[in-house]
DNA sequence: TAGCCTCTCTAAACCGGTTCAGTTTGGGTC
DNA sequence: GACCCAAACTGAACCGGTTTAGAGAGGCTA
């Protein structure tokens, strides 16, 4: 009743790949574990035939640093997280994440860093999900994106000492960089087109205005209508979705005086305008002008083709990714302001019908 | 010049938060580390009231073990893998993801397991980051969605020997427990729904046949035409992009005798497809039905609201996080398979013109 | 030739848990 | 009272890196 008495020749025949630690490399390369250590992360101490030796042997024997014990030493995880807070719905309808993320992961990949995320349902939350992303060290850094009022998120990192960067400029002090992309120029050139064509009613559809490019878009449209000598508009305002944009329609639609032009927050909203125009029997764009904001791939899609304000959010990804590496590389890192979206006139707009 | 001597005052006002760590615990409860450790990962071998005695220790000294020396050596990083490898513009108008993420991280969150996400640009890549994923030991397990025909992942997570869960069943053999939404019965649906209304010309945008789905819905689509005893239909192969199903809408339609129903494989193409009928000037769905699949949000507001099928992709991101920590613990895990998608009839189909 | 400095390198501590071999204690059996 | 055994607990090794104090060797100065 033996068990096979030879196991340890089938576990000699594994012996190719024992994994291989730096104490191995040490070994091999006759040094100090230390040294190897100094070697890999090429600081001074090490003379330059030592260190290549070292190296060669390391690739020899296919050696990486075993992330986990590195962890564990230097206290870091060479992760970055990023926790969305956003109803489900409109999360799911705005491109915005997917894209941003894919310009995320183009720098981070490279780095051999790797990014966490978190997708929680309220701002109560969000909040715990930052600390415990600390209290575990699962992250280096993060990313503060849908920036609100008076944003709770920005001390909060700041006491618990998680380098950060934002999107956009928080509206208090901040402590970490921001990486901008100025919301103000593409709603006045929206709305500078609309009065061009020759509308005099313009209305808003806002977005919340607890966030902050909510607010800012909100503002920028009221400022475009006053520069534009243009009287007060109506504003609307939403939650960014999908199904508020096509409530919000309905109401400015069915009024008396409905507008002849409607200037959305984001895209998914107008598209949602658009539906319900048709439904009210309102031809776009010839009774109703309409511009989103974003630029999804829907817009040139739909019909007509919506006349939006262009974002770039992978660009907008790659660079808060690399400002946010360079903060944690050097400690502190500039502000960023990338350059403005720009209005893409689609068919969506026109002159005002007679009336 | 005398540096303040009344330095170690400041130490010690800090003193009341240096790092407690488990040898901490163990010191003030006057057990050994290893035994607090036993207490914490409730095993037996710790007398009940000794239990009580450390955990109510830890309470008070709030300590947390940390996930990082616990990584270190458990060899487990307590997270989870999502890699996806989609062109950005299908990524992007596609509300798939970020439902599906909402789903796996309401599982995830509460057992403390973080999601790592990578978003890459092509299949080798994708396989690249399999490989680096396991290397780093970044994560215990991943989700594979967008099953592809012969999938190369399958093999390559079976070799790395990292737990996981498919999205759908493959097409060959997979050591690993599948999380199904059957895609035929939704596609028949539509079909016949369509067949009764009275069409005979029906055509399919089908998504790539590359993707398991994609292939399914195309072959479910084909087999529902022979069920109602209609004549072979048309089948456009499309990347599942909005602007693929733009084409391919326009290349149906613009034929002789044009189909009087299209059904689509998902919903960003059907309105895409919508929007370009509307720019060839046929009515939907006076002159033309259109069906969709995924009901997104989108749906409910375009004009007229699509017809479609509705999946649930939150519900599948939980099954699939809760089979694959059921795996995870217990070493092996069942398929499961939710309850079909189910067709949603709104307004963008109705009989046929008299033609 | 002693003294000193610099450069290279080693040994050991450290990060903070888990695990396992082995010791102590107490109760039960004959 | 001797023996055995299980339960409770300890101490040390271990995971695989980083970091630091200090040892040795060699070169330069006086």
């Amino acid at each position: 009743m033996n068990i096979p008495a030879n196991l340890p020749a089938s576990t000699a025949m594994k012996s190719t790949s024992p994994k291989v630690t730096i104490e191995v490399v040490a070994r091999q390369a006759g040094v100090s574990k230390g040294l190897v250590s100094f070697a890999l992360n090429n600081r001074p101490g090490v003379s330059p035939e030592t260190r290549v030796r070292i190296l060669q042997v390391a690739k020899d024997l296919g050696w990486k640093p075993s992330l986990r014990a590195r962890s564990l030493s230097t206290q870091r995880s060479y992760a970055l997280g990023l926790v969305i807070a956003r109803n489900p719905d409109v999360l799911a309808s705005d491109p915005f994440f997917p894209s941003f993320i894919a310009g995320v992961e183009s720098i981070l990949a490279p780095e051999g860093r790797a990014l966490v995320l978190s997708v929680v349902p309220d701002e109560e939350t969000e909040l715990r999900t930052y600390r415990s992303l600390v209290a575990d060290g699962r992250v280096d850094g993060v990313f503060v994106t849908d920036l609100r009022l008076n944003d709770a998120r920005i001390p909060l990192l700041a006491e618990l000492g998680l380098p950060a960067v934002t999107l956009g400029r928080p509206d208090g002090p901040s402590p970490f960089p921001a990486v901008t992309v100025d919301d103000t120029p593409g709603v006045m050139a929206s709305v500078a087109h609309l009065a061009t064509l020759g509308h005099r009613r313009i209305a808003h559809v806002a977005g919340s205005s607890t966030l902050l490019h909510g607010l800012r878009r909100r503002e920028a449209f009221t400022a475009a209508l006053r520069e534009a000598g243009l009287p007060e508009g109506q504003t609307v305002e939403t939650d960014f979705s999908v199904a508020a944009g096509s409530d919000a329609t309905r109401r400015l639609l069915t009024q008396d005086r409905p507008p002849t032009a409607i200037v959305y927050a984001n895209d998914p909203m107008a598209i949602a305008g658009l539906g319900m125009a048709h439904e009210l029997g309102v031809r776009v764009p010839d009774e109703l002008s309409i511009t989103g904001y974003d630029d999804i791939d829907f817009c040139r899609y739909v019909y007509p083709p919506l006349t939006t304000v262009s974002a770039a959010p992978m660009v907008w990804g790659r660079s808060a990714a690399s400002t946010l590496l360079a903060l944690m590389e050097s400690g502190s890192a500039d502000d960023v302001d990338l350059p403005a979206a720009r209005l893409v006139v689609r068919g969506s707009t026109a002159p005002p019908s007679g009336k």
